[in-house]
RNA sequence: GGGCCGUUAGCUCAGUUGGCAGAGCACCUGACUUUUAAUCAGGGUGUCGCAGGUUCGAGCCCUGCACGGCCUACCA
């Protein structure tokens, strides 16, 4: 495999040895490595290195492709991975991409020289990086190319592209190996880079509006801020257990307490439960808290936010869920919570204000339902069964019992009922907030009867967090709080059923 | 947790009644200086997810397990 030349290569290794590296490579090499490590091999004898440090790009693919009128005759040069090739003899075609698209390049013997024309046919793979430099023109064909006078490799792939036609689709694969996806699949890329855009926007959207970016511990003695039992770790030097957080709120209220007025955090939170289309055990959130106002101010904000992140990061401010066209423009659809249960389950739930005289009612209606559950849950289950799959137009839903919502504020003509919204979209939970709550005994209150719920059996219900009541007791002025499920909302956006196609690296098992 | 479906070459997939493991692309050899799913001639490269079982014989039938998908249940 290696030529009877004495030249040593350039990076100083002997010759000869590299069959070693057979034993290094992440699995067993197979027929179709094998070829490419002989090459990565024949390439250091003529003191070639296969990875070099950098080039030097002109212009992105994209841009060259775009700017052809004005780039055209120009000498560019451009990097990007080998994503096609076509040799006919003398002349090779083949496309590179970048991240920002894909460009042809052409080789002729004589435009290159004989030797690195033999370099690039014999040596040079599919996969391969390669930078190059020529002339930008145009072909027979029409399609804008760079006439290549000299190229480099940047880096050796030791493994085969997927499939160019059929491109890469199983599943798991396509999750496990998400370079892979990435690489092959653009409507991939292009996912991943409108939630980029979309996540953007938002910050935009907020930093102008005042608020200011916050970060919080990820890791804490103890959790809180929504109903969801938490991942736990243990913290060597204090030699205690640890939990990953569930929420920002707490901790971004104690901000709110100290004197920021605006303040939001986008972040991983982590939630111990199971994974669905829906749910990622790990997600991002975002949650805002501006002070001196009430979950109207906040409904407003968000009736502003979505549209206007959809025209920045989409362009568009109607969207396409699964093959109908949503408009996000305000107004949004308003309803009350009973109201909502009223239209879609045909059931008043204000007339059956104790837990017995709902349960017996839901019951006879054909719903299963486990005996004993508390009232408040009756009621979020009549909302997700019901109400949510039908609230595909953008609507607010107000108005939530108070055993669901320890942290809001409860409304003043009917304490059983907290100043709350959630908003949907698509049949989706996108946002979910609420008019604070501020009053320090009351919230001391809420946290005793989650303490008798987790007595009771109530896993998901939150501990009681005597910091956060010692800063409440300091004084927190009103409040209005928003959640954004970020990769729903992104989901959403992005026309996606399953949130594993809007996170990079969803969890999925082990594979050992 | 339950049900259904899936796992075969690097990728996308066929595989008949249980009887020699297949195709396209990729890859390898050769030809070809404007191709673009390049073309032409030749070449099959495999732990049929794993472990058992039935059988003269298992990719195919049976049992268990792993991983994935969908549905469902539980869960915000």
């Amino acid at each position: 495999m290696v030529g009877g030349s004495a030249r040593r290569s350039t990076c100083g290794y002997p010759r000869g040895r590299y069959g070693f590296r057979w034993s290094r490579l992440s699995s067993e090499a197979d027929d179709l490595t094998q070829p490419r490590l002989a090459k990565l091999a024949r390439l250091r004898d003529l003191g070639i290195e296969p990875y070099p440090s950098r080039f030097e790009r002109t212009h992105s693919a994209a841009d060259a492709v775009a700017r052809f009128a004005e780039l055209g005759g120009h000498t560019l040069r451009l990097a990007g991975r080998i994503t096609s090739r076509r040799v006919m003899g003398k002349a090779s075609f083949c496309h590179i991409q970048d991240g920002s698209g894909r460009v042809q390049l052409y080789l002729r013997q004589d435009g290159v020289g004989p030797e690195a024309y033999e370099r690039f046919r014999d040596l040079i793979d599919l996969g391969d990086l390669l930078g190059a430099e020529g002339k930008l023109f145009q072909t027979r064909a029409g399609e804008i190319t760079l006439d290549v006078s000299r190229f480099d490799l940047l880096a050796k792939a030791l493994r085969p592209l997927p499939e160019k036609w059929h491109g890469l689709t199983d599943v798991e694969k396509r999750y496990r190996q998400r370079y892979l996806d990435l690489t092959v699949n653009e409507d991939v890329r292009r996912v991943f880079r409108l939630r980029s855009a979309i996540i953007g926007a938002i910050r935009c959207f907020l930093d102008r509006r005042g608020f200011v970016e916050v970060e919080t511990p990820v890791l804490q003695a103890l959790y809180g801020g929504a109903a969801a039992r938490p991942f736990i770790t243990h913290y060597n030097a204090l030699d205690r257990d640890f939990y990953l957080r569930i929420s920002l709120e707490l901790y971004l209220k104690r901000l709110i307490v100290g004197g920021y007025d605006r303040v939001y955090e986008l972040g991983r939170v982590f939630r111990n439960e199971g994974l669905s289309t829906e749910h990622n055990p790990e997600f991002t959130l975002l949650e805002t808290y501006e002070a001196y106002a009430d979950y109207h101010d906040v409904l407003a904000m968000v009736e502003e936010m979505i549209p206007w992140v959809a025209e920045t990061a989409l362009g568009t401010t109607t969207i396409e869920w699964q093959g109908r066209p949503i408009d996000l423009r305000p107004p949004w659809h308003r309803v009350t919570l009973r109201q909502a249960i009223l239209d879609h389950a045909g059931l008043d739930v204000d007339a059956f204000p104790d837990q017995a005289s709902l349960y017996e009612q839901v019951a006879s209606l054909g719903l299963p339902i486990v005996p004993g559950t508390p009232r408040g849950k009756i009621i979020d289950e009549l909302l997700s069964r019901f109400v949510e799959p039908k609230l595909v137009e953008p609507t607010f839903v107000l108005d939530y019992p108070v055993e669901l919502s320890p942290l809001a504020k409860r409304k003043p003509e009917r304490p059983d009922l907290v100043e709350r919204f959630e908003g949907f979209v698509g049949g989706i939970e996108i946002a979910n907030a609420f008019s604070e709550l501020n009053d320090p005994l009351d919230q001391r209150q809420r946290f005793l009867q989650q303490a008798q719920d987790r007595a009771a059996g109530d896993e998901e219900a939150q501990p009681t967090d005597e910091a956060f009541l010692l800063a409440l007791e300091h004084g927190m002025p009103p409040t209005g709080g928003l959640g954004i499920g970020i990769d729903r909302l992104v989901m959403v956006l992005t026309n996606q059923p399953s949130i594993r196609e809007v996170i990079l690296f969803p969890q999925l098992r082990s594979r050992d």
